[in-house]
DNA sequence: GGATACGATGTTGACGTAAACATCACGAGA
DNA sequence: TCTCGTGATGTTTACGTCAACATCGTATCC
């Protein structure tokens, strides 16, 4: 019993070569149309087409990339896509990236070590893109990452020193617009649930905490640091609850906060009677939790547009501008019901 | 003032051929090397890779992949990100694509109509990948939806007439375990709260319950579609609470439930005291919420590390085995306390 | 000791494309 | 009428790599 194998597999894609045959003209001819070159003649172009059509020829984008030196390729490096803003973002760069006509090359360093960066990093380089988006960075400014090659770059939400162009979120804003949020409704003071350490958004919403504390006068409790999880929140809250001067707790983020709350609730502390909380992102859920969290609202489908006008702009000028280009994106307080003024006496 | 001008942008990277020259070798000793064969002194071995050291070398993929036909790159076609699990399934795929020596395109279609998922099909088979995974594909049963080129593909979560290798959550097993839980709890019935209509996943779910009532003899509610926002089940849930009878609902993902839960409380009714919520996917803040949520959780990372597996061997087979193979990852039943006998009479 | 096999290395060519240059026809202007 | 410019098209070549084949030396076996 002879099987028809339908053997789709080693036919061989047709080349400009054959779609020249086809229409009759030379492959530059057909290289120019598929180019989109002004200096075609019509007619020629429309059977260009039509051999195109039939033939269903795709440019070989590696044959292109070898001539040209160019890739049409984006390499987003981002750590983890679990936390929420990150992979907002990568999904804003992807449909920016394919509107210029770029792809998205997506890498994921194994660790946040200045090593493991640059492996990132040179091995999306060899592999072939123009240039290289990195998501909140957390290690950057180990002092020996620099771009193994000539490879331009954009830092989104993570390069201190400016030594890249990048787009940021307005941390110290956003912070400074919680915190003050909270002083405005009379608490004491505000203890801050921060991010990890060596998260640099963390690290600014922190400082920015701090300052307004400062400026304010007001009495200034030591950081509590947590790993974004809900479940460090959790943690955290639980010795949080016990010390009955906490009336307001500013959450580096809103899973933080989540956590935070149901700590708070099962010590017999209500939110935001006892104590308030806000949270940080604003994610779509939040509004939705018990009760809904006041936050700051980041936008970061604007952070990756941003991120990948800023790197085809540095491809498009041939030189560099020099690292000082830089944009910022402001965030929004959003008040809910998880901030009240403290409790009376 | 002559400015010394740091133009690392023009300078050529290496090519095998200067590698060639500094180690006093041939470039195709240079291209042995480069790819790891036996037959190489190790000695000259040694030199190589020190040449290579020296000048920075990296190959060159574009010219590897014009002359191999392969890209080492696997494209990944994901709607929204912005779903927990597609980004969860993305992270998984990256990691262990990467671990494989392949890199990851990702492309997201602009819509999901057959057309638009056909572009995004060729758009990634011309760009150069070896294979694609689709994850979560809504409208893969469009008809004349067929792949442009001979390009491998697994679908995750997605294909129902099994015409391409898949992996899949069991949806069935899943759902049935949740209303099961819930009608084993006391509940004359379980009403559903499904995901949008064009979601294989949400009709599986849908499914599920549908036939786990008719077998248990219980009346079937009409189903409600919402789409997996939070803003959705809340919408849903105002309408649900109005009617007494609802005593147990299950929602198809976490998200939906916690917006469901909200209008069941601000219309008093509490969870689970008058109305059982259960919801899927178990997201790691569900055992945050208020109260904690039962839920299916299902293995996101476990479905992308299989996506990649399967993929890679239809890559190394060369002929294909004929859409016949399939994996199925079990998501597990977890009981927190958003679910309870129903209310006394 | 001579044929043989094998391991290490070099040489040549092909992949598909676009840049650079060459050619050709045709119309405008002197 | 001749020249020159211009637009359409063809020809040649280089891009960096790897496969295929060629070459050379050396150890092995009878």
């Amino acid at each position: 019993m002879t099987e028809a194998r339908k053997v789709t597999q080693t036919v061989k894609p047709p080349s400009q070569a054959d779609v020249a045959a086809l229409a009759g003209v030379s492959s530059q001819t057909v290289s120019r149309v598929a180019n989109e070159r002004s200096n075609v003649d019509e007619e020629t172009r429309q059977r260009v087409l039509s051999a195109m059509q039939v033939l269903g020829y795709r440019p070989n984008s590696a044959a292109r990339a070898l001539v040209t030196g160019r890739f049409r390729m984006i390499g987003v490096i981002s750590f983890s896509l679990s936390a929420h803003g990150n992979s907002r973002t990568l999904q804003a760069i992807s449909e920016a990236a394919q509107t210029a006509g770029y792809s998205v090359n997506l890498v994921g360093p194994e660790s946040q070590t200045g090593g493991a960066m640059r492996k990132a990093f040179s091995k999306l380089a060899g592999q072939g893109v123009d240039g290289i988006i990195m998501i909140e960075a957390q290690i950057l400014d180990h002092p020996d990452l620099r771009l193994p090659t000539g490879v331009p770059v954009v830092v989104a939400d993570g390069d201190p020193d400016q030594r890249h162009p990048s787009v940021d979120n307005n941390q110290a804003a956003g912070a400074e617009a919680a915190t003050a949020h909270l002083l405005g409704l009379g608490h004491r003071t505000v203890w801050h649930l921060a991010g990890p350490q060596d998260s640099f958004s963390a690290r600014r919403r922190a400082a920015a905490w701090y300052s307004t504390l400062k400026r304010a006068g007001a009495p200034i409790p030591a950081v509590l640091y947590g790993d974004w999880s809900a479940d460090s929140g959790y943690l955290i809250g639980r010795r949080l609850a016990e010390d009955k001067d906490v009336t307001a707790v500013f959450a580096a983020n809103d899973h933080m906060a989540l956590g935070l709350i149901k700590a708070l609730r099962e010590a017999g502390r209500e939110v935001p009677r006892d104590v308030s909380v806000i949270g940080y992102d604003g994610i779509p859920e939040s509004g939705f939790f018990h009760p809904p969290l006041t936050t700051v609202h980041q936008d970061f489908e604007q952070v990756g547009r941003l991120c990948v006008s800023l790197l085809l702009e540095q491809l498009a000028e041939d030189h560099r501008p020099g690292g000082e280009v830089r944009s910022v994106v402001t965030p929004q307080l959003v008040v809910r019901e998880s901030t009240a003024p403290p409790p009376a006496g």
